[in-house]
DNA sequence: CTCTTCAAGTTAGCATTGCTTACATATGTT
DNA sequence: AACATATGTAAGCAATGCTAACTTGAAGAG
């Protein structure tokens, strides 16, 4: 009945019927544009209902931003782990393309990575949250672990897991805010890359 | 007669005398309270002007902001060639001391040091702004090639240099935004740089 | 000392925003 | 068919960024 609904949209319906979903989309789109902030009004007019409506679906401007964050941390989840996947387990290019996934997803959607990290505003101790963070991490932590042929809860595994994880995000917000040293504007990112997971990764 | 005026501010003068630092001051602190979306109103209300006065400083809230970054980037500049300083060239406590000094600084004062790297909304391509990072990054490279005993220009210093960038960068922000993996929550911090500096700069 | 000028304040107001309250309508259950 | 509920609208509030037009007072010229 949804699915009807949903073919018939456009034909004046009081009720929209996918305002939820639409909502967080047009505000993905935003925060892609504008970065984290973006108007909830503006979005409202992109999903064609009133500035009023979104309010009986979420609390706040806090709460429509965590569902795109949540969205997005899970779209950012998948793409890593499709690129941990593509190699088989033990291969050092697991590493590197686990690296370059992240990074590939900071340039490829700079708003949104910028407001997954960035504004944790309203959130801060957001379980649904800190959960999806931490299962993102456990992917690195697993091919690192893996690759130093220890145990996943390897201390020592997981430090460096950590290391290349701050190295990768911070490269990555660099890169977004322009902020590289100019000298380093043209680098090889491959050959960075491959540098740091040596460099961290001895074998 | 500018400092005349200072001591007798106060006394109702119409002409503040020192408004354009004082809002500068005001809204650091607002930054630090609440993040990058400071409104201007109230940086106003603590620096005791009308909401109009600001606009005689300056053109828009981001040549505000742009204001408060600068000098924020000063600041932190300082603190880390102290930080160098503070050991003999060639020790190699300088290179952990100039990574903890990065982190100190992003977490005593996180707001500002999220908005220093965050919204650049306003200035994409600003001189003043990409020079004053240039110098802070050129800190780092000098300290590295040193540590390394090649030229400040070496590339391949250049590189190792950037990658500790990227690694305190990232650590700093997962630090600020709590993203850090729960399991790590407690790590020790001086043993993760001193493990990434010796990883990063082998002797 | 007075007159003029101009930087640096003010007040008033506009358009926009986030959010609330009260009302309207469609949908599914009984 | 009637009702309860979910989901939309309309109207309105206080706050915001910014502008326009007016006011003030300090500094320099005669």
């Amino acid at each position: 009945m949804n699915d009807a609904k949903s073919l018939v949209r456009g034909k004046k319906n009081y009720h929209h019927g996918d305002l939820r979903d639409q909502l967080l989309e047009a505000v993905r789109e935003l925060v892609e544009e504008q970065g984290p902030d973006f108007s909830i009004a503006e979005a409202c007019r992109r999903a064609g209902v009133s500035t009023a409506a979104p309010y009986k679906h979420f609390r706040d401007r806090h709460e429509i931003m965590r569902g795109v964050v949540l969205l997005a941390m899970d779209r950012m989840r998948r793409a890593m782990q499709a690129a941990a996947d593509a190699w088989p387990a033990g291969d050092p290019r697991r590493i590197a393309g686990l690296g370059q996934s992240y990074v590939d997803f900071a340039r490829a959607e700079p708003g949104l990575f910028r407001t997954m990290f960035g504004a944790t505003e309203g959130h801060e101790d957001d379980k649904a949250l800190t959960r999806a963070g931490d299962e993102t991490c456990r992917i690195v932590e697993m091919v690192v672990a893996e690759h130093l042929g220890v145990s996943p809860d390897d201390p020592e595994a997981n430090l460096r897991a950590y290391a290349l994880w701050c190295f990768v995000h911070g490269h990555s917000f660099l890169c977004l805010d322009a902020k590289l040293p100019s000298d380093m504007s043209l680098i090889d990112e491959g050959m960075l890359m491959r540098m740091v997971g040596d460099a961290m990764l001895p074998a």
